[in-house]
DNA sequence: CAGAATCCGTCTGGATACTG
DNA sequence: CAGTATCCAGACGGATTCTG
């Protein structure tokens, strides 16, 4: 039947999606952030080493995300003054806590992309009929 | 079978970065895309509740959110032909899964947005201190 | 190697007005 | 109540070129 329990039950604070929470949020799931810090998460890396890991991340990108990683201090960018230059990404125990979360999201994405896929396009068919043109 | 084994001493696989695992992830870490699953996860909830348990989300980006979690299979969408019209908005068994998930990245994002908020501040510190203008 | 800088088309998303 | 439709500024992000 229909159970009914009144929505007294936790109701969603709304203090936790405040501005700050809402910038991070942005920040933190979007798709370099995941797929740069879950690469990070096998060791320390130099530049090009995740641009190659990446697939499909332009140079910009990956200096972007990095830099804002770098900010938000959940990665740690070491410059070594060699000729040609080296420098290594890394997480910090910071990044280390986002990355068991991440990580998370990113396998069960992985996991249920197929489903997804199945969804749209079933949706996408029940649309159709509905509007033949 | 094609089971491609080069490069197998990559720890990240490149087909676990795949458009599609792209796409996905893309609209799944979207920030209104957490805080609506993560409200529904409190249950049922109708469109102006939605809108009124998600601080600062446009009427068009709910319904464009709304619409997309529907189409992935990962809410259902309830209309009662009643007037004034009703609409019931919950999680699917899919939901459910990837609400536990985007929990743990909402609380991730809510305990440690102050301290990212500080790594900001001193990292632009630093990076005023070099460019005195 | 590791980027910075620039150009520029695409997409995002808020505001507003209208509807069944 | 629960949307749809339209407008439009600004952010996103790829491609390309240049540098220490």
């Amino acid at each position: 039947m229909l159970q009914r329990h009144t929505e007294v039950t936790t109701e969603f604070r709304r203090d936790e999606c405040n501005p700050i929470t809402r910038d991070v949020l942005t920040r933190v799931g979007d798709k370099w952030t995941v797929f740069t810090v879950v690469v990070l998460g096998g060791g320390p890396k130099r530049f090009n080493e995740l641009k190659r890991s990446i697939d499909g991340i332009s140079q910009r990108m990956l200096t972007l995300t990095l830099r804002t990683l770098e900010r938000d201090g959940i990665v740690t960018r070491s410059v070594f003054p060699t000729v040609p230059p080296r420098v290594d990404y890394a997480l910090t125990p910071l990044g280390m806590t986002l990355l068991r979360t991440l990580k998370d999201l990113h396998d069960w994405v992985s996991s249920n992309a197929d489903e997804i896929t199945q969804a749209r396009a079933a949706f996408d068919r029940r649309s159709a009929v509905q509007q033949p043109l």
